[in-house]
DNA sequence: CTCGATTGTCTAGCAACGCTAGAATGAGGG
DNA sequence: CCCTCATTCTAGCGTTGCTAGACAATCGAG
Protein backbone atom coordinates (compact mmCIF):
# COMPACT_ATOMS: atom_id res chain seq x y z
CA UNK A 1 0.00 0.00 0.00
CA UNK A 2 2.25 2.82 -1.02
CA UNK A 3 -0.26 5.30 -1.57
CA UNK A 4 -1.46 4.80 2.14
CA UNK A 5 2.06 5.59 2.88
CA UNK A 6 2.45 8.34 0.61
CA UNK A 7 -0.52 9.99 2.31
CA UNK A 8 0.54 9.52 5.71
CA UNK A 9 3.83 11.53 4.99
CA UNK A 10 1.74 14.38 3.25
CA UNK A 11 -0.43 14.24 5.99
CA UNK A 12 3.12 14.74 8.03
CA UNK A 13 4.22 17.12 6.37
CA UNK A 14 1.02 19.66 6.95
CA UNK A 15 1.08 18.97 10.06
CA UNK A 16 5.41 19.97 10.34
CA UNK A 17 3.84 23.04 8.60
CA UNK A 18 1.18 24.19 10.33
CA UNK A 19 3.26 24.36 13.23
CA UNK A 20 6.30 25.75 11.61
CA UNK A 21 3.69 28.77 9.99
CA UNK A 22 2.18 29.34 13.36
CA UNK A 23 5.61 29.78 14.78
CA UNK A 24 6.93 32.20 12.26
CA UNK A 25 3.47 33.96 12.35
CA UNK A 26 3.84 34.46 16.58
CA UNK A 27 7.16 35.19 16.58
CA UNK A 28 7.12 37.46 13.07
CA UNK A 29 3.83 38.98 15.07
CA UNK A 30 3.17 37.83 18.26
CA UNK A 31 0.28 35.11 19.10
CA UNK A 32 -2.93 37.38 18.91
CA UNK A 33 -1.90 37.45 14.70
CA UNK A 34 -2.27 34.05 14.73
CA UNK A 35 -5.72 33.29 14.04
CA UNK A 36 -7.13 30.59 12.69
CA UNK A 37 -7.89 32.23 9.14
CA UNK A 38 -4.74 33.67 8.74
CA UNK A 39 -2.92 30.23 9.29
CA UNK A 40 -5.20 28.41 7.08
CA UNK A 41 -4.45 31.15 4.51
CA UNK A 42 -0.47 30.81 4.78
CA UNK A 43 0.02 26.85 4.52
CA UNK A 44 -2.88 27.44 1.67
CA UNK A 45 -5.84 25.59 3.29
CA UNK A 46 -9.33 26.34 4.82
CA UNK A 47 -9.65 26.68 8.38
CA UNK A 48 -11.54 23.09 9.10
CA UNK A 49 -7.84 21.64 7.86
CA UNK A 50 -6.22 22.92 10.84
CA UNK A 51 -9.15 21.24 13.12
CA UNK A 52 -8.45 17.50 11.09
CA UNK A 53 -4.02 17.90 12.76
CA UNK A 54 -5.30 19.96 16.26
CA UNK A 55 -8.06 20.14 18.48
CA UNK A 56 -8.06 24.12 18.41
CA UNK A 57 -5.27 26.60 18.69
CA UNK A 58 -4.82 25.46 22.02
CA UNK A 59 -3.01 22.44 20.87
CA UNK A 60 -1.39 24.22 17.58
CA UNK A 61 0.20 26.64 20.73
CA UNK A 62 1.27 23.29 22.06
CA UNK A 63 2.61 21.90 19.51
CA UNK A 64 5.15 24.73 18.89
CA UNK A 65 5.66 24.89 22.97
CA UNK A 66 7.42 20.70 22.63
CA UNK A 67 9.42 22.28 19.83
CA UNK A 68 10.56 24.82 22.04
CA UNK A 69 11.10 23.09 24.50
CA UNK A 70 13.59 20.49 23.21
CA UNK A 71 15.27 23.61 21.56
CA UNK A 72 15.46 25.54 25.03
CA UNK A 73 16.67 22.12 26.77
CA UNK A 74 19.66 21.95 23.62
CA UNK A 75 20.63 25.52 23.68
CA UNK A 76 21.50 25.17 28.04
CA UNK A 77 23.14 22.21 27.17
CA UNK A 78 25.29 23.73 24.38
CA UNK A 79 25.51 26.68 26.93
CA UNK A 80 27.12 24.66 29.48
CA UNK A 81 30.57 22.62 28.85
CA UNK A 82 29.77 18.82 29.62
CA UNK A 83 30.26 18.35 33.51
CA UNK A 84 31.66 21.96 34.28
CA UNK A 85 29.21 23.21 37.37
CA UNK A 86 30.94 26.01 39.02
CA UNK A 87 29.59 29.24 39.24
CA UNK A 88 30.81 30.15 35.50
CA UNK A 89 28.78 27.53 34.57
CA UNK A 90 25.52 28.96 36.44
CA UNK A 91 26.13 32.03 35.22
CA UNK A 92 26.22 30.52 31.53
CA UNK A 93 22.93 28.43 31.93
CA UNK A 94 21.59 31.94 33.22
CA UNK A 95 22.45 34.06 29.74
CA UNK A 96 21.50 31.04 27.93
CA UNK A 97 18.00 31.14 29.09
CA UNK A 98 17.35 35.05 29.25
CA UNK A 99 18.85 34.89 25.55
CA UNK A 100 16.66 32.28 24.22
CA UNK A 101 13.61 33.67 25.78
CA UNK A 102 14.84 37.53 24.29
CA UNK A 103 15.02 35.53 20.89
CA UNK A 104 12.31 33.05 20.41
CA UNK A 105 9.65 35.91 22.62
CA UNK A 106 6.46 33.77 21.10
CA UNK A 107 7.99 30.32 21.55
CA UNK A 108 9.23 31.05 25.06
CA UNK A 109 5.71 32.15 25.84
CA UNK A 110 4.29 29.10 24.20
CA UNK A 111 6.39 27.17 26.72
CA UNK A 112 5.71 29.25 29.81
CA UNK A 113 3.15 31.76 29.81
CA UNK A 114 0.38 30.72 27.67
CA UNK A 115 -2.26 27.88 27.80
CA UNK A 116 -1.34 25.18 25.78
CA UNK A 117 -2.86 22.52 27.52
CA UNK A 118 0.46 20.31 28.17
CA UNK A 119 0.46 19.04 31.38
CA UNK A 120 3.60 20.23 34.14
CA UNK A 121 4.80 19.13 36.74
CA UNK A 122 2.95 15.80 36.18
CA UNK A 123 4.09 12.04 35.91
CA UNK A 124 2.50 12.94 32.65
CA UNK A 125 4.58 15.86 31.46
CA UNK A 126 6.00 15.12 27.86
CA UNK A 127 9.61 14.49 27.66
CA UNK A 128 10.80 17.38 25.77
CA UNK A 129 9.73 19.75 28.99
CA UNK A 130 11.45 17.07 31.76
CA UNK A 131 15.07 17.89 29.25
CA UNK A 132 14.67 21.54 29.72
CA UNK A 133 14.31 21.18 33.36
CA UNK A 134 16.90 18.66 33.90
CA UNK A 135 18.88 20.87 31.89
CA UNK A 136 18.53 23.53 34.60
CA UNK A 137 19.07 20.91 37.06
CA UNK A 138 22.62 19.97 36.54
CA UNK A 139 24.79 22.60 36.60
CA UNK A 140 22.98 23.30 39.87
CA UNK A 141 22.74 20.65 41.48
CA UNK A 142 26.12 20.87 42.91
CA UNK A 143 25.71 24.32 44.53
CA UNK A 144 22.05 23.11 46.91
CA UNK A 145 22.86 23.54 50.40
CA UNK A 146 23.05 20.21 52.54
CA UNK A 147 19.66 22.21 54.29
CA UNK A 148 17.77 22.68 50.77
CA UNK A 149 16.12 20.13 48.05
CA UNK A 150 17.91 19.98 44.76
CA UNK A 151 14.08 20.40 43.53
CA UNK A 152 12.79 23.32 45.47
CA UNK A 153 16.36 24.76 44.85
CA UNK A 154 16.26 24.63 40.76
CA UNK A 155 12.58 25.46 40.66
CA UNK A 156 12.83 28.76 42.68
CA UNK A 157 15.77 29.87 40.57
CA UNK A 158 13.75 29.40 37.78
CA UNK A 159 10.98 31.23 38.78
CA UNK A 160 13.59 34.11 39.53
CA UNK A 161 14.75 33.68 35.81
CA UNK A 162 10.89 33.65 34.76
CA UNK A 163 10.09 36.29 36.83
CA UNK A 164 12.97 38.76 34.99
CA UNK A 165 12.36 37.81 31.32
CA UNK A 166 8.67 38.36 31.68
CA UNK A 167 8.53 41.32 33.75
CA UNK A 168 11.45 42.95 31.16
CA UNK A 169 9.43 41.98 28.42
CA UNK A 170 6.03 43.44 29.60
CA UNK A 171 8.16 46.41 29.72
CA UNK A 172 7.52 46.13 34.12
CA UNK A 173 11.22 46.28 34.24
CA UNK A 174 13.54 48.69 32.56
CA UNK A 175 15.13 46.85 29.69
CA UNK A 176 19.13 48.03 30.26
CA UNK A 177 20.69 46.49 33.34
CA UNK A 178 19.70 43.04 32.07
CA UNK A 179 22.67 42.01 32.37
CA UNK A 180 23.30 43.14 35.80
CA UNK A 181 20.08 42.10 37.42
CA UNK A 182 21.26 38.34 36.16
CA UNK A 183 24.86 38.84 37.83
CA UNK A 184 23.23 39.76 40.78
CA UNK A 185 21.02 36.62 40.41
CA UNK A 186 23.48 34.29 40.17
CA UNK A 187 25.61 35.92 43.19
CA UNK A 188 22.80 35.27 45.45
CA UNK A 189 21.92 31.43 44.05
CA UNK A 190 26.22 30.16 43.66
CA UNK A 191 28.17 32.74 46.11
CA UNK A 192 31.27 33.97 45.01
CA UNK A 193 33.75 32.78 47.69
CA UNK B 1 -25.48 74.96 39.25
CA UNK B 2 -26.68 72.09 42.01
CA UNK B 3 -27.53 70.10 38.81
CA UNK B 4 -24.32 70.02 37.22
CA UNK B 5 -22.56 69.13 40.67
CA UNK B 6 -25.04 65.98 40.95
CA UNK B 7 -24.33 64.75 37.63
CA UNK B 8 -20.74 64.75 37.99
CA UNK B 9 -21.35 62.88 40.76
CA UNK B 10 -23.24 60.33 39.34
CA UNK B 11 -20.98 59.81 36.97
CA UNK B 12 -18.00 58.92 38.92
CA UNK B 13 -20.31 56.62 40.95
CA UNK B 14 -20.63 54.70 37.97
CA UNK B 15 -16.86 55.50 36.99
CA UNK B 16 -16.28 53.12 40.65
CA UNK B 17 -19.14 50.94 39.56
CA UNK B 18 -17.97 49.78 36.24
CA UNK B 19 -14.26 49.45 37.90
CA UNK B 20 -15.82 47.51 40.67
CA UNK B 21 -17.91 45.12 38.47
CA UNK B 22 -14.80 44.60 36.12
CA UNK B 23 -12.67 43.52 39.03
CA UNK B 24 -15.75 41.51 40.54
CA UNK B 25 -16.46 39.55 37.31
CA UNK B 26 -12.49 38.96 36.64
CA UNK B 27 -12.40 37.67 39.96
CA UNK B 28 -15.23 35.67 39.66
CA UNK B 29 -14.65 34.40 36.29
CA UNK B 30 -11.39 35.40 35.35
CA UNK B 31 -10.63 38.27 32.81
CA UNK B 32 -11.34 36.60 29.78
CA UNK B 33 -15.02 36.40 31.10
CA UNK B 34 -14.93 40.34 31.76
CA UNK B 35 -16.59 41.46 28.11
CA UNK B 36 -17.84 44.73 27.57
CA UNK B 37 -21.25 43.25 26.65
CA UNK B 38 -21.46 41.11 30.47
CA UNK B 39 -19.89 44.49 32.29
CA UNK B 40 -22.32 46.86 30.01
CA UNK B 41 -25.06 44.57 31.03
CA UNK B 42 -24.01 43.62 34.80
CA UNK B 43 -24.03 47.60 35.51
CA UNK B 44 -27.38 47.99 33.83
CA UNK B 45 -26.43 49.96 31.14
CA UNK B 46 -25.49 49.36 27.27
CA UNK B 47 -22.18 49.01 25.92
CA UNK B 48 -21.32 52.75 24.66
CA UNK B 49 -21.30 54.29 28.04
CA UNK B 50 -18.38 52.53 29.14
CA UNK B 51 -16.79 54.12 25.92
CA UNK B 52 -17.99 56.93 27.88
CA UNK B 53 -15.46 56.14 30.68
CA UNK B 54 -12.88 54.51 29.66
CA UNK B 55 -11.35 54.39 25.97
CA UNK B 56 -11.98 50.67 26.09
CA UNK B 57 -11.06 47.47 27.74
CA UNK B 58 -7.38 48.10 28.14
CA UNK B 59 -8.26 51.22 29.79
CA UNK B 60 -10.73 49.45 32.54
CA UNK B 61 -7.96 46.77 33.19
CA UNK B 62 -5.63 49.64 33.86
CA UNK B 63 -8.16 51.14 36.00
CA UNK B 64 -8.57 48.02 38.15
CA UNK B 65 -4.42 47.94 38.05
CA UNK B 66 -4.20 51.22 39.53
CA UNK B 67 -6.51 50.47 42.74
CA UNK B 68 -5.04 46.69 43.02
CA UNK B 69 -1.69 48.18 43.51
CA UNK B 70 -2.24 51.11 45.90
CA UNK B 71 -4.17 47.82 48.04
CA UNK B 72 -0.85 45.16 47.52
CA UNK B 73 1.21 48.93 48.80
CA UNK B 74 -1.23 48.72 51.53
CA UNK B 75 -0.81 44.82 52.47
CA UNK B 76 2.73 44.64 52.30
CA UNK B 77 3.20 47.71 54.59
CA UNK B 78 0.89 46.20 56.48
CA UNK B 79 2.37 42.88 56.92
CA UNK B 80 6.03 44.40 58.04
CA UNK B 81 6.37 46.29 61.12
CA UNK B 82 7.34 49.65 60.93
CA UNK B 83 10.68 50.32 60.73
CA UNK B 84 11.65 46.46 60.91
CA UNK B 85 13.82 45.45 58.49
CA UNK B 86 15.68 41.93 59.47
CA UNK B 87 14.81 39.12 57.79
CA UNK B 88 11.72 37.91 59.94
CA UNK B 89 10.28 41.32 58.07
CA UNK B 90 11.40 39.89 54.56
CA UNK B 91 9.56 37.01 55.38
CA UNK B 92 6.77 38.44 56.17
CA UNK B 93 7.16 40.87 53.27
CA UNK B 94 7.37 37.72 50.87
CA UNK B 95 4.60 36.37 52.08
CA UNK B 96 2.32 38.99 52.10
CA UNK B 97 3.08 39.29 48.37
CA UNK B 98 2.29 35.29 47.51
CA UNK B 99 -0.55 35.82 49.55
CA UNK B 100 -1.93 38.96 47.83
CA UNK B 101 -1.41 37.11 44.39
CA UNK B 102 -3.29 34.11 45.79
CA UNK B 103 -5.92 35.89 47.17
CA UNK B 104 -6.64 38.62 44.11
CA UNK B 105 -5.18 36.68 40.88
CA UNK B 106 -7.27 38.57 38.64
CA UNK B 107 -6.30 41.62 40.55
CA UNK B 108 -2.56 40.74 40.28
CA UNK B 109 -2.78 39.91 36.57
CA UNK B 110 -4.29 43.63 35.71
CA UNK B 111 -1.48 45.12 37.55
CA UNK B 112 1.55 42.56 36.17
CA UNK B 113 0.91 40.05 33.69
CA UNK B 114 -1.96 42.03 31.08
CA UNK B 115 -1.72 44.47 29.09
CA UNK B 116 -2.99 47.69 31.37
CA UNK B 117 -1.52 50.60 29.20
CA UNK B 118 0.09 52.31 32.19
CA UNK B 119 3.50 53.13 31.82
CA UNK B 120 6.13 50.75 34.45
CA UNK B 121 9.73 52.36 35.11
CA UNK B 122 9.42 55.44 33.63
CA UNK B 123 8.79 58.91 35.11
CA UNK B 124 5.11 59.20 33.97
CA UNK B 125 4.65 55.94 36.70
CA UNK B 126 0.98 56.01 38.28
CA UNK B 127 2.12 56.83 42.04
CA UNK B 128 0.41 53.74 43.49
CA UNK B 129 2.65 51.44 41.42
CA UNK B 130 5.83 53.36 42.55
CA UNK B 131 4.34 52.80 46.54
CA UNK B 132 4.13 49.27 46.27
CA UNK B 133 8.02 49.31 44.78
CA UNK B 134 8.87 50.81 47.62
CA UNK B 135 7.09 48.85 49.97
CA UNK B 136 8.84 46.22 48.50
CA UNK B 137 12.47 48.15 48.83
CA UNK B 138 12.01 49.68 52.43
CA UNK B 139 12.13 46.30 54.69
CA UNK B 140 14.63 45.09 51.66
CA UNK B 141 16.93 48.22 51.50
CA UNK B 142 19.12 46.72 54.66
CA UNK B 143 20.09 43.46 53.51
CA UNK B 144 21.63 44.91 49.77
CA UNK B 145 25.90 44.17 49.74
CA UNK B 146 28.17 47.07 49.41
CA UNK B 147 28.78 46.09 45.57
CA UNK B 148 25.10 45.58 45.08
CA UNK B 149 22.65 48.45 43.87
CA UNK B 150 19.80 49.15 45.69
CA UNK B 151 17.02 48.99 42.57
CA UNK B 152 18.66 45.84 41.41
CA UNK B 153 18.41 43.80 44.16
CA UNK B 154 15.11 44.64 44.64
CA UNK B 155 14.20 44.40 41.21
CA UNK B 156 15.97 41.00 41.17
CA UNK B 157 13.59 39.77 44.24
CA UNK B 158 10.47 41.00 42.83
CA UNK B 159 11.30 39.05 39.84
CA UNK B 160 11.78 35.91 41.44
CA UNK B 161 8.45 36.81 43.61
CA UNK B 162 6.72 37.22 40.54
CA UNK B 163 7.88 34.09 38.88
CA UNK B 164 7.13 31.91 41.81
CA UNK B 165 3.42 33.73 41.42
CA UNK B 166 2.80 33.27 37.83
CA UNK B 167 4.05 29.28 37.66
CA UNK B 168 2.60 28.45 40.62
CA UNK B 169 -0.47 29.67 39.20
CA UNK B 170 -0.11 28.88 35.35
CA UNK B 171 0.20 25.08 36.56
CA UNK B 172 4.34 25.13 35.96
CA UNK B 173 5.22 24.37 39.35
CA UNK B 174 3.27 22.19 42.22
CA UNK B 175 0.99 24.07 43.71
CA UNK B 176 2.05 22.53 47.40
CA UNK B 177 5.87 23.40 48.80
CA UNK B 178 4.75 26.99 47.57
CA UNK B 179 5.99 28.21 51.46
CA UNK B 180 9.13 26.19 51.31
CA UNK B 181 10.01 27.92 47.47
CA UNK B 182 9.39 31.02 49.59
CA UNK B 183 11.42 30.35 52.13
CA UNK B 184 14.46 29.41 50.34
CA UNK B 185 14.34 32.21 48.32
CA UNK B 186 14.62 34.86 51.17
CA UNK B 187 17.32 32.38 53.08
CA UNK B 188 19.29 33.33 49.27
CA UNK B 189 18.75 37.20 49.67
CA UNK B 190 18.75 37.56 52.96
CA UNK B 191 21.16 34.80 54.27
CA UNK B 192 20.72 33.92 57.98
CA UNK B 193 24.08 34.23 59.24
C1' DC C 1 -13.94 0.21 -17.35
C1' DT C 2 -17.52 1.77 -14.70
C1' DC C 3 -19.84 2.53 -10.62
C1' DG C 4 -21.01 3.17 -5.51
C1' DA C 5 -18.60 4.20 -1.22
C1' DT C 6 -15.31 6.45 1.33
C1' DT C 7 -11.94 10.17 2.05
C1' DG C 8 -10.77 14.48 1.97
C1' DT C 9 -11.57 19.45 1.47
C1' DC C 10 -14.21 23.62 1.02
C1' DT C 11 -18.02 27.00 1.44
C1' DA C 12 -20.83 29.08 4.46
C1' DG C 13 -22.33 30.04 8.82
C1' DC C 14 -22.82 30.46 14.20
C1' DA C 15 -22.18 32.88 18.40
C1' DA C 16 -19.27 35.95 20.62
C1' DC C 17 -15.69 39.61 20.64
C1' DG C 18 -14.19 45.02 20.90
C1' DC C 19 -15.77 49.03 19.29
C1' DT C 20 -18.73 52.88 16.94
C1' DA C 21 -22.19 55.67 14.00
C1' DG C 22 -26.39 57.56 14.22
C1' DA C 23 -31.17 57.42 16.04
C1' DA C 24 -34.03 58.13 20.06
C1' DT C 25 -34.81 59.83 24.51
C1' DG C 26 -35.17 62.80 28.37
C1' DA C 27 -34.01 66.65 31.36
C1' DG C 28 -32.98 72.07 31.76
C1' DG C 29 -33.32 76.67 30.63
C1' DG C 30 -35.86 80.37 28.24
C1' DC D 1 -44.72 74.83 27.35
C1' DC D 2 -41.50 73.99 24.06
C1' DC D 3 -37.07 73.78 22.17
C1' DT D 4 -32.24 72.45 22.77
C1' DC D 5 -28.69 69.68 23.79
C1' DA D 6 -26.38 66.20 26.35
C1' DT D 7 -27.02 61.46 27.36
C1' DT D 8 -28.12 56.85 26.29
C1' DC D 9 -29.58 53.23 23.27
C1' DT D 10 -30.25 50.34 19.05
C1' DA D 11 -28.07 48.38 15.53
C1' DG D 12 -24.22 47.13 13.09
C1' DC D 13 -19.13 46.44 11.39
C1' DG D 14 -15.31 43.59 11.07
C1' DT D 15 -13.01 40.12 13.60
C1' DT D 16 -12.44 35.82 16.43
C1' DG D 17 -12.53 30.27 17.27
C1' DC D 18 -14.93 26.63 15.65
C1' DT D 19 -18.30 23.47 12.90
C1' DA D 20 -22.17 21.49 9.84
C1' DG D 21 -23.14 20.10 5.54
C1' DA D 22 -22.20 20.36 0.58
C1' DC D 23 -19.01 18.99 -2.77
C1' DA D 24 -15.15 16.68 -5.16
C1' DA D 25 -11.63 13.38 -5.72
C1' DT D 26 -10.03 8.87 -5.05
C1' DC D 27 -10.42 3.92 -4.25
C1' DG D 28 -11.89 -1.00 -4.38
C1' DA D 29 -15.40 -4.16 -6.31
C1' DG D 30 -17.83 -6.17 -10.05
Amino acid sequence: MSTQERKERERADRHRLIVATARELAEAQGWDAVTTRRLAERIEYSQPVLYSHFRGKREIIGAVALEGAAELAGALRAAVPAGSDGREAVAALARAYTDFAARNPAVYDAVFSLDNGLPYADEATPAPLRAAFRALLDPLAAHVRPDEEPGLYVETFWAALHGLVTLTRAGRLPGDRVADRLTLLVDRFVPRR
